[in-house]
This record gives C-alpha cells, sequence and structure tokens, in this order.
DNA sequence: TCGATGTATCGACGTCTGTCAATACGACAT
DNA sequence: ATGTCGTATTGACAGACGTCGATACATCGA
C-alpha cells in the first residue's frame, strides 16, 4: 500500500501538465491514471471523508460509504495505488490520510495559466 | 468577503471541493464523471494538443493521436459533454478550444488548503 | 493456543468503456 | 442535382471496472 509512483517529470512537486504543453504517451498514461482513481464517486467521498477527518481509519468508512467491506478495501488501494492516499498500519487497523502534495500535483497538471 | 464556501456550489466559479468539505452523493457523481473525462491518456493528448494550438480543427487531430475519426469524435464529445471542451462549427470543419473556466473548477476541486 | 477482530485477496457477475468499420448527416463546390 | 469532404452516429466486440460473498491473512486479548 501507499506506493509513491515515479514521476519522469523533474521534481517530485509537480508533473505534466496538458494544458501547458503537449503530452507524450507516457505523460497520458501517468496522468489519465492518476485521474482515473478520481473518477468514481465512492472514492471522491471516501477522500472527501478521509481528509476532512485528517486522519481516518478504515473501519470507520464503511459506514458513511454503504459499501461493503472488501469494495471499501478496493477503493482505498486504488487511491493508494495512485499515490493520493497512504495507509499506516497501527496493530490491527489501517489509518488513512491523504498525501496532499500528490494531490496538489494532480492540481498542478489541470493548471490553465 | 465570505471567505466561507457555500457548499452548494452551482457557481460558474467553482464547485465542489472534497477535500475541503464533504460531498454528498450527488456532488461526488457530478465531479466523477468530470474526471471520468480526464481518466483517457487519448483525451488528455487531445486536451493537451488543443491547449497548445489555442483552437484546432477536428481533422488536425486523427493524425497526431493515431486514432480512427470515429474515435476521435467520441473523444471530443466525451470532452464537451464534460464541459471542457467547446466545439465550434465553421462550414464543414469543427474547432475545438478548451473552456478554461471549467478547467479551472475541475482543479478548484482539488484544494487542498 | 485459541477465538475474535480488522483488513486484504479471490472469484464471479453485470455494467461501462475504448475501439473501429460501416454508414448517415451536413455543408460546400461545380 | 451530384459528388466530395469533414464530422457524427451506429453496431459490435474485447477489455476494464465496481460490487459483493467467501475466504485468507494478520494482530491482539484471554
Amino acid at each position: 500500500m501507499a506506493r509513491t509512483p515515479d514521476r519522469t517529470s523533474t521534481e517530485t512537486e509537480c508533473c505534466p501538465r496538458p494544458l501547458l504543453e503537449p503530452l507524450d504517451e507516457q505523460e497520458a498514461d501517468d496522468l489519465a491514471s492518476a485521474f482515473a482513481a478520481l473518477a468514481d464517486p465512492v472514492r471522491l467521498r471516501l477522500l472527501s471523508i478521509v481528509a476532512d477527518a485528517g486522519e481516518c481509519c478504515a473501519c470507520d468508512l464503511l459506514a458513511p460509504l454503504g459499501k461493503s467491506q472488501p469494495t471499501v478495501s478496493h477503493h482505498t488501494k486504488v487511491l493508494a495505488d495512485a499515490g493520493i492516499l497512504r495507509g499506516d498500519k497501527r496493530g490491527r487497523w489501517v489509518w488513512w490520510s491523504v498525501d496532499r502534495r500528490r494531490v496538489r500535483a494532480l492540481r498542478d497538471a489541470l493548471r490553465v495559466t
């Protein structure tokens, strides 16, 4: 869980910006898979819950999301693989938090100016 | 004025921000479908080409994208339905451009601070 | 060790999505 | 009108995705 995808661009700070410069296929694939992680309503609500709580135990996500435990586990994995969520295992529990630097990088990908 | 964000933001300015406030299902659905439009490498490259050119004829997208004409037409439609691309029909041609205000709104959805 | 609890994985199902060939639509020129 | 050219739509197919029950794995308490 919580693996950080390596970026081909110079910094860990930013990433390709399709609206400012042309994308090659590699950059497009990477960015697309990142946005794909955000392209699901359950994952967005999950993200908003974790962001709002700052840190959140997985078991506290089941009820508000109204999904089964395997489904929630699937979604946390997708977000973690995209580098958006980080999981910290403490005993039997996993505490999830948002990697805000990663989100900022995705946000920069949509820079218009 | 008004640093307090209103939750029912159907404004042209902004949109729900999952990392600043909890999302209801309606907002999550809308945002997810918007990000889904960005969750494809061909569409991201298409977007970068149009953004780079400022305005771009559909027929000029076929070669750089390496996709068939129906496929490109499909992708432009997906982006247009998401409000990200605007098409201007002039004679036989359609000129595509990026709706930067819409992109800015999506970008604001990823605000962390 | 044993049972309980939180999480991850597997297998299966239905649905959605990207792709292209074929075709239809629309606008221009002759 | 007729043909040409750019674009949109249709139909079909393979692959990806969201979902959940069943199950495996891991950790803690007794």
